[in-house]
DNA sequence: CTTGACATTCCAGCGACTGGAAGGTATAGA
DNA sequence: TCTATACCTTCCAGTCGCTGGAATGTCAAG
């Protein structure tokens, strides 16, 4: 199959696919007379992993790991458990951010719309309380 | 005030400081007989403003927006109202995405963790879980 | 007189794409 | 046969918000 096709079946773009050939996550595909590049079911199956672990937020380096693995016929399984494990770790860590972000914001915001909009710059102003949001 | 002095009282880095200046985000600063920057309260103050809002995670463009209001005597209250209640959806948005990701990772930890772990590429194997993990 | 801690400029890289230009190819219809 | 279109190719540049590093200059202390 075309690159097209290959897009369509994994839901990644074109440009995307011939990115991650740049960077060799995915390897060189044999070319058509016309010089297009042809796809199998393989590379079907390799970028579905791929797809699905960026959908999980796993990094592009974290993925050709688990692929490297796969290439030299390891089973990768335990490394991507323990990844899964880490970037759910991850995601708590960075919920929890935004929640704290949130709060601020919303105190901010409630404070801030007691007060008069049209101080270009007076302690009076929601802009003071920004710059006073210190760490 | 030298580049060191501001960045301890923003706790913005010095390297910070002169990309603020090349992207027009911060005023070119008067220079000492020895070329080195000399800031005021002034800048200080505008710094801080852009520390709080960046902390706030409202990107620099937006943060140009108020400032350029500032400098035209208009006052960015309003404006700046508007960004926070902005964040909050966008943050509450992002937070829910989070979540859904988190219980993902969760279901294909739990589910992953019961198979054998030595699979190099059958069905039963997490990064099949993975590869079948579409949108 | 040297050491160290600052300052300056400029260039490059991160991550994960995405956009666009300039050109080649395949197919369908007028 | 011409042309429109919808692909394909390569390569370069830009996004965002910094950050690191090299090469060079300046200044104060010991």
């Amino acid at each position: 199959m075309e690159i097209r096709e290959l897009a369509k079946r994994t839901s990644v773009p074109a440009k995307t696919i011939r990115y991650y050939e740049e960077i060799e996550l995915l390897p060189t595909p044999k070319r058509k007379p016309n010089g297009y590049r042809e796809y199998t079911e393989v590379d079907v199956d390799r970028l579905k992993l791929v797809a699905g672990a960026r959908r999980l937020d796993i990094s592009l380096p974290e993925v050709k790991e688990i692929l490297d693995l796969r290439d030299h016929n390891v089973a990768p399984c335990g490394v991507m458990l323990e990844l899964l494990e880490q970037k759910t770790d991850e995601i708590s860590r960075r919920i929890a951010e935004l929640q704290q972000m949130q709060e601020d914001l919303q105190q901010l915001y409630s404070l801030g719309a007691t007060f008069p909009t049209d101080d270009v710059d007076g302690k009076n102003c929601i802009c003071h309380l920004v710059s006073q949001h210190a760490i």
